[in-house]
DNA sequence: GAGAGTCGGCTTTTT
DNA sequence: GCCGACTCTC
C-alpha cells in the first residue's frame, strides 16, 4: 500500500461526508504528530512518546496491524496506552486523525481522551471528529444518512423521561392498567431488546409476550412507529438504527470501511450486544480494531453489558493479538493482594494477576460496627485523624453499594463540620425545572416536538388542563398535525371555551414571537425572555417551598451555560447527548459516591462501608441474577478495593435500618474472600464492638433474611436509646475482639453467641415495652371510617395491624379507629 | 385546579 | 422512613 493517506479529507467524490477541518493544515494535529516522528521535529526524537512505557504497554501501542485485545487490569495505564497508540498511528502517518474511530462510553472519558491526545500531539484535537461516545458517533452517522432510515434530518433525541411519557400514552390509548403494567417496565423491556440489537420484528416470540398478556412485541412496534411519526429516536435507536443503516446500505458501509483505518474501543467489557454488532460491522473493513478493557471490572451487566464480548474476543476476531497489562502503578501490595484473592473466587474470567513493584504498605483493615450510625461515626473519626495528619480530603473517598447508605455519612459529616461532596445523584439536566425550560426551547426550535409542548402547555398553570389538552390532542390526531398547530387551528375555531381559547391564543402567539426572535437574539438572551414572559420564573419566585431558590439558581445556571454555544439548535443538540454538566470543583472535601460511579477513579484512602450480606452483595442481584449476579457484585468489590492507592478500609455493621426497619445483618462473604495475610481486623473506634449476625454459617440463600431480627419503628424512643447506651457501656463483654479468631467457626467475622444473644434480645425487649401504649390489644373489635369493622391482629406502639372484615389486613394508627 | 391524604415501592446508571 | 404518584374533596 502506498501512502494510506492518499485519500485526503474533503475529497468530494470519495468521501461524501461533511468533513471537519482535518486536512493537513500546518498547525493541525496530524502535522504535529508527524513532527513528533521526525528526528528534527520540534526537538523531539522519533517516538519520544514511547518513552516511559513498560514493555507490555509498548507492545499494545505498537501492534497496529489486525485485531488487538488489551486486557488492562486496574491501575495499569490503560488510558495511557489508548492515547499513546493514537499518537503512534498519527505520527507514523498510518492514518489521518479523521480516519481513526475512537469510542468511549461516557462523555467524560471522551473528553479526557481528547485532552490527553491533545497534550501529546498539540492542542488541536478538533481534528479527531470520530472520537466520541457510541451514541454521539451513532448520531453523527444517522444525521448524515437520516433519510435512509426513515428519518428527517433534525430528528429529535428523546431521553428516558420522554420515552416513558410516550409509552404511557400508548398504554393509555390501549386501556392497559398502568398499575399492573407500568410504562417504566415496558421502557426497560424495550431498552433491553435494543441493547441486544433486536428490532420489533426480531424479538423472539416468547419474549414479546412477556408484557401485558402477550402484547409486549406489539407495543414495541407501535412505539417505534410513534417515534418515526414524531421524527424522533431514543438512545437505544442511536445504535440500533445505525446498525440498520450499515446493514441495509452496503455502499454506506463500504464508505465507512474505507474511512476508518483504525478503530479503538475503551472499556470493552461494558459493551452490549448492539454495540458489539455495530463495531463488528465497522471493523470488517480494516480489521485494525483495538479493544481495551478489563473483564474483572465489568459491572454493568444489569444494563445490558455483555462480559462475553470481551471473553470471546479472540474467537470473534481470529488472529487477534492479546496483550495483558498486569503491572499496577496505583496500589500498594497488600491492597492488590487482597483484591486479587477476592476476584479469584470468580469463575469465567480471562485471568490476570496484578503485581506491583512498590511497597506492600498498610494492610487492608476490616472493622465491625454495631450499627450503621456507629459505622459512620467511626469513619468520620478516621477521616478527622487523617485530616489532622495533613491528608487532603479530596484524596479520601467513601464508596457505597447503594445511595441510601450515603445519608448516614452526610448527617454525620454535617454534625462534624466535615466538608463532603456527593458525586452522582440527580443530574443537572434531569431536574424538573431544567427540563421544563428545555421544553420551552424545544418547542421554539422544533414546533413539531409534541412531547415538549405537552410538558409545558400548562406549566405554569394557566388553565389549560386535561380537558383542553384532550381537545388539542383529538384535533391533532384527526388532522395529522403537531399539537401546537392543532392548538392554532382550534383557537381560530369556535370549539373551545372562551377562556381557554384566549389563553391558548396567547400561548401560541408567544411561541410565534419567540421563534421570530430566535435568529435575532443570542440563545441565552432568548431563553431569559422566554422564561420571563411565559411566567415560568415567576412561578418559582412565588413558590414558598424550600428548594424554590435552588431551582431559580439552576435556571440561571442553565441560561449562563448556553452562552458558549453557537445557537439554540447547537445547544439543544449538545444537551440531548451530553446530559452532564462540568462538575463544580469545590474545595477540599471528602468524596461520597457509589461503587459504580467510582470506576476509573483513584484515591489515597478508600472507605468501603456496608459489607454485609444483603447490602453487599446486594440481595436483589443475588435473587434475580443468581451466580452471575454474585460474580458481578464481587467485581464491584474488586473495583472498590482497587480504587485505593495507599489505604483501603472495609466496614460492616451488625444492624442497619433498611426501608425504615432495623435489620440485623451477617458480615459479607466477601470479607472472608480477602486474603488473610493482607488484612487486619480492627475494632471499631467507637468502642462498642458489634452484635454479630445470625449464625455465622454459610447457608447463603434467598431465605437468609426471613428470620432476620426486625425492630419496630420505636428505635428512637428513650428505651431504645437506653439500650444503645447500655450496649456502649458494656462493650467489653459483647464487643468484637480478636478472640473470635480462635474459635473454629467457618467465618472469622462471625459473631460470638454471647454477644449476639445479649444484644438482640435486649433491643427487642426494650423496643416492645416502650412507645406510647395503644388503647387496643390483640383481638379487640374496632371500627374504621373507611375500612369498616375488623379485629386487631397486632399492636406496635400506636400502630395497629387490623384484619378488616371487608377490606382485609391494613396497618392503621390507633387514633383512626374506635372500639366497636 | 389546588391541597390533603393514601398507597406502594424501594440497587447500581449512561447515553 | 421517605418519596413520588395517584385520588379525593372542596
Amino acid at each position: 500500500m502506498a501512502d494510506p493517506r492518499n485519500i485526503p479529507d474533503g475529497a468530494p467524490s470519495d468521501f461524501p461526508f461533511d468533513l471537519p477541518a482535518a486536512s493537513p493544515r500546518p498547525g493541525g494535529i496530524a502535522a504535529r504528530a508527524a513532527a513528533l516522528a521526525r528526528p528534527d521535529g520540534a526537538g523531539h526524537a522519533r517516538g519520544v512518546y514511547l518513552d516511559g512505557l513498560n514493555p507490555e504497554q509498548r507492545a499494545a501501542v505498537e501492534a497496529t496491524d489486525g485485531p488487538v485485545l488489551v486486557l488492562a487490569g486496574a491501575g495499569t495505564g490503560k488510558t495511557r496506552v489508548l492515547t499513546t497508540r493514537i499518537a503512534h498511528i498519527l505520527s507514523l502517518g498510518l492514518a489521518w486523525p479523521s480516519q481513526i474511530l475512537a469510542v468511549t462510553f461516557t462523555n467524560k472519558a471522551a473528553r479526557e481522551m481528547k485532552e490527553r491526545i491533545g497534550a501529546m500531539v498539540g492542542e488541536e484535537v478538533e481534528g479527531m471528529p470520530w472520537l466520541g461516545t457510541f451514541h454521539s458517533i451513532g448520531v453523527r452517522m444517522l444525521r448524515r444518512h437520516s433519510e435512509l432510515v426513515g428519518l428527517k434530518s433534525g430528528f429529535t433525541i428523546l431521553d428516558t423521561d420522554d420515552q416513558i411519557r410516550l409509552l404511557k400514552q400508548l398504554l393509555q390509548a390501549e386501556g392497559i392498567d398502568e398499575k399492573r403494567w407500568p410504562a417504566r417496565l415496558l421502557a426497560n423491556i424495550i431498552d433491553g431488546w435494543k441493547n441486544r440489537g433486536l428490532g420489533p420484528q426480531q424479538v423472539p416470540a416468547g419474549e414479546g409476550s412477556a408484557f401485558a398478556n402477550g402484547r409486549g412485541g406489539a407495543f414495541y412496534a407501535a412505539y417505534q412507529a410513534r417515534l418515526k411519526a414524531l421524527n424522533a429516536v431514543d438512545f437505544g435507536d442511536l445504535l440500533l438504527e445505525s446498525i440498520r443503516l450499515l446493514r441495509e446500505n452496503p455502499d454506506v458501509l463500504a464508505e465507512y470501511h474505507r474511512r476508518f483505518r483504525y478503530i479503538l474501543v475503551d472499556e470493552y467489557q461494558d459493551t452490549n450486544v448492539a454495540q458489539y454488532l455495530w463495531l463488528r460491522l465497522l471493523a470488517a473493513g480494516s480489521r485494525n480494531v483495538c479493544c481495551v478493557g478489563d473483564d474483572d471490572q465489568s459491572i454493568y451487566g444489569w444494563r445490558g453489558a455483555e462480559v462475553d464480548n470481551i471473553l470471546r474476543f479472540e474467537t470473534d476476531f481470529p488472529g487477534a493479538t492479546v496483550v495483558r497489562l498486569e503491572r499496577n502503578y496505583r496500589s500498594t501490595g497488600h491492597i492488590l493482594g487482597a483484591a486479587a484473592h477476592l476476584i479469584a473466587h470468580n469463575a469465567g474470567r480471562l485471568g490476570k494477576t496484578l503485581f506491583s513493584e512498590g511497597e506492600s504498605g498498610e494492610k487492608v483493615t476490616v472493622t465491625g460496627a454495631w450499627d450503621s450510625q456507629e459505622e459512620a461515626r467511626a469513619i468520620g473519626e478516621e477521616i478527622e485523624q487523617l485530616q489532622r495528619q495533613g491528608h487532603a480530603l479530596t484524596q479520601i473517598a467513601i464508596l457505597v453499594r447503594a445511595s441510601f447508605q450515603m445519608r448516614e455519612f452526610e448527617e454525620r459529616f454535617v454534625t462534624l463540620g466535615l466538608n463532603y461532596r456527593v458525586i452522582g445523584g440527580p443530574r443537572f439536566y434531569e431536574r424538573a425545572e431544567i427540563r421544563d425550560a428545555l421544553a420551552y426551547l424545544r418547542v421554539i426550535a422544533s414546533p413539531s416536538d409534541d412531547l415538549a409542548f405537552e410538558r409545558i402547555v400548562n406549566v405554569p398553570k394557566r388553565g389549560l388542563g386535561d380537558a383542553a389538552l384532550r381537545q388539542i390532542h383529538d384535533h391533532a390526531r384527526a388532522a395529522q398535525i403537531p399539537l401546537i398547530e392543532a392548538a392554532r387551528e382550534l383557537v381560530a375555531s369556535e370549539e373551545l371555551k372562551p377562556k381557554v381559547r384566549l389563553t391558548l391564543r396567547d400561548l401560541v402567539a408567544s411561541f410565534d414571537r419567540w421563534r421570530g426572535q430566535m435568529t435575532s437574539l443570542p440563545q441565552n438572551e432568548l431563553a431569559e425572555i422566554v422564561l420571563d414572559e411565559s411566567g415560568y420564573t415567576e412561578m418559582w419566585q412565588k413558590d414558598r417551598s424550600a428548594d424554590a431558590q435552588g431551582r431559580l439558581d439552576n435556571l440561571k445556571e442553565l441560561v449562563r451555560s448556553m452562552e458558549q454555544f453557537e445557537n439554540l439548535i447547537g445547544f439543544l443538540e449538545h444537551i440531548s447527548l451530553v446530559m452532564d454538566v462540568e462538575g463544580a470543583a469545590g474545595g477540599d472535601a471528602v468524596n461520597i459516591m457509589t461503587l459504580h460511579s467510582a470506576k476509573g477513579l483513584e484515591f489515597d484512602t478508600v472507605f468501603l462501608p456496608g459489607w454485609e450480606e444483603g447490602v453487599f452483595p446486594n440481595q436483589r442481584a443475588l435473587d434475580e441474577q443468581g451466580r452471575a449476579g454474585l460474580e458481578e457484585e464481587r467485581r464491584l468489590a474488586y473495583v472498590g478495593l482497587t480504587r485505593a492507592r495507599r489505604r483501603a478500609k472495609v466496614f460492616f455493621a451488625s444492624n442497619r435500618r433498611i426501608h425504615g426497619m432495623w435489620q440485623s445483618a451477617v458480615p459479607s462473604r466477601f470479607l472472608d474472600e480477602l486474603s488473610e495475610k493482607d488484612v487486619e481486623v480492627t475494632e471499631s473506634r467507637g468502642g462498642q464492638g458489634w452484635g454479630g449476625g445470625q449464625s455465622g454459617r454459610y447457608g447463603y440463600g434467598p431465605s437468609r433474611f426471613d428470620e432476620a431480627q426486625t425492630f419496630g419503628s420505636s428505635y428512637s424512643t428513650p428505651g431504645w436509646q437506653r439500650a444503645q447506651n447500655a450496649a456502649r457501656s458494656n462493650s467489653g463483654g459483647g464487643g468484637f475482639s480478636g478472640g473470635s479468631f480462635s474459635d473454629n467457626r467457618p467465618s472469622r467475622f462471625a459473631a460470638s453467641e454471647k454477644a449476639r444473644g445479649g444484644r438482640v434480645i435486649e433491643g427487642e425487649l426494650i423496643a416492645k415495652s416502650t412507645g406510647p401504649a395503644s388503647r387496643f390489644a390483640i383481638g379487640d373489635r374496632v371500627f374504621h371510617q373507611k375500612f369498616g369493622y375488623g379485629e386487631v391482629a397486632s399492636v406496635e406502639g400506636n400502630k395497629l395491624t387490623v384484619q378488616f372484615d371487608k377490606a382485609g389486613e391494613k396497618k392503621v394508627v390507633d387514633s383512626f379507629v374506635d372500639a366497636a
